[in-house]
DNA sequence: TGTACATCAGTGAACGCGCGTTCACTGATGTAC
DNA sequence: TGTACATCAGTGAACGCGCGTTCACTGATGTAC
């Protein structure tokens, strides 16, 4: 073989990683396969070797995102909830929607996929539900209620602070939602 | 003339509703001028007369959803913060996209769109900061701020139950918003 | 009152373009003999 | 050890299609004379 041996599985990997932060960035109908291929370093032609198409390569890079995510990251490492909402609703993660949470970015456009790719959503959305639940107070009377509340205002916040015009506006969006998570998480 | 007074406007107007109700039901990519202009009863050509881009409309379109809104009109009767956000965080919200919250729905996209554009929701996001705002306890430390996170939780929460897989999860979603929102309210 | 012309909202063919997808091909290297 | 062939990741031209936008045209009716 004229590559060595994981050489295209690697390859693959490349790709997802580069979708996983391009569909972040311009949304998945804001990017082609085509340009996708040429960040990765290839043209377009071998794509389908990969993918059978563009919706499995969402599907794949949806997953990739929820690996890499800090949320998760701050999670594994014992993080607290205020560390957990503060790092989500920090500016550089608003200014940086191709590394921040892939849910806030593509909830919407998701909406109008596939079952199956809407499944995969679901799973990185209950996954997150599940950090914020364990991270609420024992005695709490309805923690998954409350987690549900909590990532709500999260979600909702850093969207509106991506996309107001009023830098202002927007930084007090930030607070805020920073704010009412954590109001909801002491309740 | 051929047509009554009038006409021009009332077939403008009418392209407009039909806009606001098709971009908030498949986001602003996801229908095209000529579909636009077909549900309108029109032929494609014509839109040019009305409007000097797509994107003008989107602004129109922007405009109409917000002066029709439910939220503004159960706030003109003098509605309460509580029935406010239980008639938008219900499950004929959530299933009917085209007449719910133009925000909720284009907030993703729009953070792509132009800065006019922008402006528009940013302008709408304020409209509808104000109406929670007077809505909240006079002795309340900072009204705003908690106007910015109801609302960050009621829009997020709509957005979680739209996409998720699991209609469960969405009904629960939709009940924890609910509560998020009441809760911050009586903080 | 009747006729020629002006008006202009709406029509539909056409434009260039980018998209997702397909496919015959390339060429470097491993394998068979 | 040397040569012919098989393998297969990646290439790039081509496909049909739908998009936003343009434009010459239509045809119903108002206006001028």
């Amino acid at each position: 073989m004229r590559y060595e041996k994981g050489h295209k599985e690697a390859t693959r990997q490349k790709i997802v990683e580069v979708a996983a932060a391009e569909f972040r960035r311009n949304g998945i109908e804001g990017i082609g396969v085509a340009d996708l291929m040429a960040k990765a370093g290839l043209t377009h032609g071998g794509f389908y070797s990969h993918f059978k198409s563009k919706e499995e390569l969402v599907r794949a890079a949806m997953e990739e995102a929820a690996k890499k995510s800090r949320f998760r990251k701050i999670a594994e490492e014992g993080g607290s909830l205020e560390e957990i909402v503060r790092t989500y609703l920090r500016p550089e993660t608003r200014d940086a929607p191709e590394r921040g949470c892939a849910i806030a970015a593509l909830v919407s456009e998701i909406g109008r996929h596939s079952l199956e790719t809407r499944k995969g959503l679901t799973a990185s959305v209950e996954r997150l539900l599940g950090i914020i639940e364990t991270r609420l107070p024992e005695g709490m009377a309805n923690r998954r209620k409350t987690a549900i509340g909590i990532f709500s205002a999260m979600m909702g916040a850093l969207q509106l602070a991506r996309t107001v015009s009023d830098k202002k506006l927007s930084d007090n969006i930030l607070e805020a939602g920073i704010e009412a998570a954590l109001n909801l998480a002491s309740k």
